[in-house]
DNA sequence: ACACGCTTGGAGAGCGTTTTCCCATCGTGT
DNA sequence: ACACGATGGGAAAACGCTCTCCAAGCGTGT
């Protein structure tokens, strides 16, 4: 059955009685023939089950109908599985789905790619051959080196999240000073006097975004400091530094959390300590992720519409595909508050 | 930059004094070459920062170096986007993670594939030109013949989860059966006298199992009858299945839940009805997703080991790319009961 | 010395497409 | 009638690689 010969262009041809030509011009709708050959060729290729061979197409058009989302995974410790880890987070299925939702209607493959610290060059490399013909890519620590390998190479991508440094690159991004201002904004507006913040890692772009909106907010309102801990966007750091936060504060009212995993963490931990939220302590997280919902009380946070901005990402990754002398650009999401029982 | 053409075999041939025959036995270590020419190959390689052209690689050897993974949709419905339900549900995300820590290290690329009710047909052609290599396949509703047209078509395929109906095809499952039966026997052992279920959707072969599983041990247990609601493995239907539930059995002590997100929505529901878990009701969920261990209290639940299972599956069809002959095999993986706090 | 195997490099034939030429045919305006 | 631009089909050259032959070189046994 595999066995035999699948059939070809030669045999849809052979049996329509044209050339190779003729069969790839009606299969590809390029240029004009006649209705009688047109009608020959479709019915040859039906009777056949003729499919076009992929890698024989994509070796003479330089295209694979395929991009890349790159996951980076510089960060993996042996003692942290990262993979794990990444693919399980709300976060990675959002994209997906975002993406998805552009791509499969056009037919478009999506691949996935991890690449470790040290694997940039080979990703490059593999990027400008056949492996796709555009990238998307995700979640980088900052300094990393691939948005400037990218750029330089010329491969077409787009990121999800801006760059840590300036690079002539396009991306997505949600205004993430914007949706710590509106947390602060919350908390402020409910009376807190003692608010304190978890935040996410140091070294990622969102983060020290985030921070900073939220430290700004809230020297507005007057709270000059606001003491911090650091977790890693995982629920367990989240449990951490609350408890970190609560033993070093004790009169603390309010606690903006970077994203909605550590908020639920901070929240069973605010819990357990016999504080009652929202009515103790207000809680605001950040993402509207599905875990937002199904915290008890349900969490207000911060909606960063996730699969608008994939979906966009993907978007402007094919239209730079179509024309690659496209100018770079970058989109700029605006984040809304959600308003429910925490805070 | 990125105009000027990339190097090719020819190239580095040239460079090396050698031809490409000899050039692509080196980069392949394929036969013995004179350490002489290896050597003057590899700094060629270096030099003109050659790496192959993976159609042209593909085009001959017919192997792609890519597994897909197909992602069944045909459930979709209009008013209920499939995709952004099933990425965001962690199921997803533990699948890939699972894969990938097979794939990546031996540099297979992850393909998605996501198909319709209608693109079965096409899904197998693009298979067998050469979009994959092999497929692993996801989440299907019952009656789908996918399995079926795979297996005829001579396609390597492992399945996650069992077929619907008896096909000549790999794959990886959990005993559902006795995984729900551990969930009964835990329930029946703290006393209950009313236990009644949540279920999964009928037409998913390892929901069927859980019911009959869970069932067939409450019976032991001499629960002869156990009242049942369906829902679709949200949490949303896992709430509004545990309100159905209370509204029509009052005195109900003990509830089975199909999976963790559903087991989530019965939890709240529960407490916002005044009950206190466990004492006046226990609950068990399936699958040990990180829902389960956020939740308030903990769930107790079955271990789902699909990280695992889905690492295997992308072992076992590895070997069957190798070994095209090699027979269909299928594991069965044993889940555990994790004892939490619900039960 | 000679024949005979064994190793190793090169030439070249594909793999299945797309695409560039080129040629034949046809309709049109003078 | 005749030249002339359109129009549509076919032959064949890529695309970049692998792999089968084939020939040359070498050592070995008789």
């Amino acid at each position: 059955m595999q066995s035999r010969r699948l059939p070809t262009l030669e045999d849809v041809a052979r049996m329509a009685g044209v050339s190779r030509a003729t069969v790839s011009r009606v299969i590809n709708g390029i240029r004009n023939v006649d209705p009688q050959l047109h009608q020959q060729v479709w019915t040859a290729v039906d009777q056949t089950g003729y499919v076009p061979n992929r890698m024989a197409r994509s070796l003479v058009t330089r295209r694979t109908g395929t991009v890349a989302l790159v996951v980076s995974d510089s960060e993996t410790h042996d003692d942290d599985p990262f993979m794990s880890r990444f693919f399980s987070d709300p976060y990675f299925g959002r994209v997906v789905g975002g993406l998805m939702s552009v791509l499969r209607p056009l037919g478009v493959q999506l691949a996935l790619q991890m690449v470790g610290a040290d694997g940039h060059k080979r990703l490059v490399g593999d990027l400008r051959n056949g492996q796709a013909d555009g990238a998307v890519v995700l979640s980088l620590p900052a300094r990393d080196p691939l948005p400037g390998l990218l750029a330089a190479s010329g491969i077409p991508a787009v990121l999800i999240g801006r760059p840590a440094e300036p690079v002539p690159i396009s991306y997505v991004d949600l205004d993430n000073e914007a949706g710590a201002a509106l947390a602060a904004d919350r908390l402020a507006l409910r009376g807190c006097r003692r608010p304190v913040m978890i935040a996410g890692p140091p070294d990622v772009p969102a983060s020290v975004d985030r921070i900073s909106g939220f430290r700004r907010a809230m020297a507005r309102h007057g709270h000059a400091w606001i003491p911090q801990e650091t977790g890693n966007f995982t629920q367990d750091s989240g449990e951490r530094s609350m408890r970190a936060l609560l033993a070093a504060h004790p009169g603390l009212d309010a606690v903006f959390v970077a994203n909605d995993l550590m908020a639920v963490g901070a929240l069973l931990v605010l819990q357990d300590a016999g504080r009652t939220v929202p009515d103790d302590v207000a809680v605001a997280g950040f993402d509207d992720s599905s875990a937002a919902l199904s915290a008890r009380p349900a969490l207000t946070t911060v909606r960063h519409p996730l699969e608008d901005m994939s979906a966009e990402a993907a978007r402007m990754l094919l239209s730079r595909l179509d024309d690659p002398d496209a100018r770079v650009t970058s989109v700029i999401y605006e984040p809304t508050l959600v308003e429910r029982q925490t805070a």
